[in-house]
DNA sequence: CTGAAAGCGCTTACAG
DNA sequence: CTGAAAGCGCTTACAG
């Protein structure tokens, strides 16, 4: 490999001066700089990320914290992310995060301390309080997104204005038997799953409407969406709308439902969250969000906060795409 | 950040021991090495990657290099990918790389040389000749995945036999108008799409059948399957049946059939390859490739490779399943 | 089995 | 504007 020594060597100058020349700080004249470039381009010189990460103890690498789950989603914010960060010199760590409780620990304690990264991007991490212990007692900047929490600055949408927006709707055509599809879990007033599961309630209440029903343990895939329609599409007095907690929640749903015979929306509203791809192939009527844009944003915030110590906390966008799986009830 | 002094001090020993009693390189007593370990725990104490990095050469990173589409299937190879490198200890950087040739060269002449990583799986990477020579021009150990080239070992599933399975499948339910819709370019005989189109080709040409129509333009997107389906489906003499080079693609031929309402497989038969977990809810039938398994054997290799300095070329399993978007023709 | 010391390849005060 | 030298935090021959 060639080192700077090469470099040095050939542009006869010092260290120091092909070092300042490279990075642009400090003094070199011109002339020098240009020949410190030239002679660095003809060898081919890059410099060690190893060596100049310990002497300045900046390594221009943002690790991104990821669950495993919901596909799209993550890999489209982590290339709005990279679209942000990668053009700035800006590589990136992907730590993924399991349920596996020896796995998430060793991530936490081992993999994000060994100082290999400038910053951290949380995608909807769900982390317990000593998990949050463990990232915060290291001095890594963490910028959150998506779960709520008071631990450090987050970018999300206001998951319970998303779940009213998308019940409004099904309320507003004239639905009074709406069932919910998501994952919530009663104990965790935090998580996305479970902010979007109030927001339901809370438009409904605001209507004076009961919920006609609820399947909570639906993770966001669209295998589960399918099981929770099969439930509700079988009870006595099945739903005439249903607002989903993801759209491959919905997806599942469209096709429960359609297994069944059961027409969309004639029989059948259906509303997702999200604004998959796909969706417009299923004429889903969702809430979109905007998960490259938000990639970015969260690139930028990571370095704001890097940079300046601080980072504001951000509400991202949303917004209702009406198609054509919801209508007014039969 | 506590540091190796710190932790010599505690343990009453020296630095050098420190490392080696942590690290499991060269001898240390039993005693000795609880002891360090011991006070390594109290003290949080992790190796700083950087130093490690700089003293030993060795990073424990690898770099991923994924172009930026199908997310489906790369997410996935990623994460089998994690599941065999993060229990060894290696942590993924990922590299995009666009479609814009200064990022490209950027990737490759400058992020993928810092040193950073210890080794590099490429994605589905098709380099043009002066960016093989590039990426070669580095020590750098690679592993391909997918496309076919010669400059480094590569784990692929044999696209044209895949193909020719799909093709074949279609010939043997009675098909003798069928299309192909790919991303094709006649010019490069080693991607994976065209690949697929000569396996389409050749299985066609054993049973002495013309291809109905091509269409080749199209990206492994639902979006261009809609539009190809769109385009097949108003000729004047329609195929009976639809080889696509991706279930993507084949979704959005079936969306195009159910608009123009085109039974299927009545009307309509359709293939795809990928096994994606939709296709299961289309009722497609696919020829499946397991991305997750493969992320795992890259991982395996690319290590393999770094240790040993050679990694076997190996082709993956594939397999036909048949669902309901396949019959013989009305 | 253990320690003192050199060295990995940069960056950056400090002098000039 | 430029250079000599210390230092970043480890690892590893070399001695003992």
């Amino acid at each position: 490999m060639v080192g700077i020594d090469d470099v040095a060597r050939r542009a006869e100058v010092s260290t120091a001066t092909v070092s300042r020349a490279l990075s642009g700080r400090g003094r070199v004249s011109e002339k020098t700089r240009d020949r410190v470039r030239a002679a660095a381009d003809e060898l081919g010189y890059v410099v060690s990320a190893a060596a100049s990460s310990l002497a300045t103890g900046r390594t221009s690498n943002i690790g991104v914290l990821v669950p495993l789950t919901d596909m799209w989603f993550f890999s489209t914010v982590l290339s709005g992310i990279a679209s942000h960060l990668s053009p700035r010199g800006f590589d990136i760590a992907l730590y993924h995060l399991s349920d596996r409780e020896a796995q998430r620990r060793h991530v936490l304690e081992t993999s994000l301390r060994r100082g290999r990264i400038d910053g951290l991007i949380a995608l909807s991490v769900k982390l317990e309080p000593a998990e949050l212990d463990d990232l915060l007692a290291s001095p890594l900047p963490v910028i959150g997104l998506g779960a709520r929490t008071d631990a450090f600055p987050t970018l999300r949408i206001d998951d319970v204005e998303v779940a009213r927006r998308a019940t409004r709707h099904l309320l507003e055509l004239g639905h009074r038997r709406i069932a919910h599809v998501g994952q919530s879990t009663p104990e965790d007033d935090f998580d996305i799953p479970t902010s979007r599961r109030r927001g339901f309630e809370a438009a409904l209440a605001d209507a004076g409407v009961r919920p006609a029903a609820f399947v909570t343990g639906a993770d966001f895939t669209i295998e589960a969406g399918y099981r929770a329609g099969r439930t509700l599409l079988e009870a006595d007095e099945p739903p005439t709308a249903v607002f989903a907690a993801s759209d491959e929640l919905a997806f599942g749903v469209i096709f429960a439902a359609r297994e069944r015979g059961i027409r969309v929306p004639e029989d059948l509203s259906v509303v997702g969250v999200d604004g998959h791809p796909h969706a417009e192939f299923f004429g889903l009527t969702t809430v979109a969000q905007f998960p490259s844009e938000q990639g970015r944003l969260a690139g930028a915030a990571i370095l704001e906060l890097i940079e300046t110590g601080t980072a504001p906390e951000t509400t991202l966008p949303f917004e209702l795409v009406v198609r054509g799986s919801t209508g007014p009830p039969a």
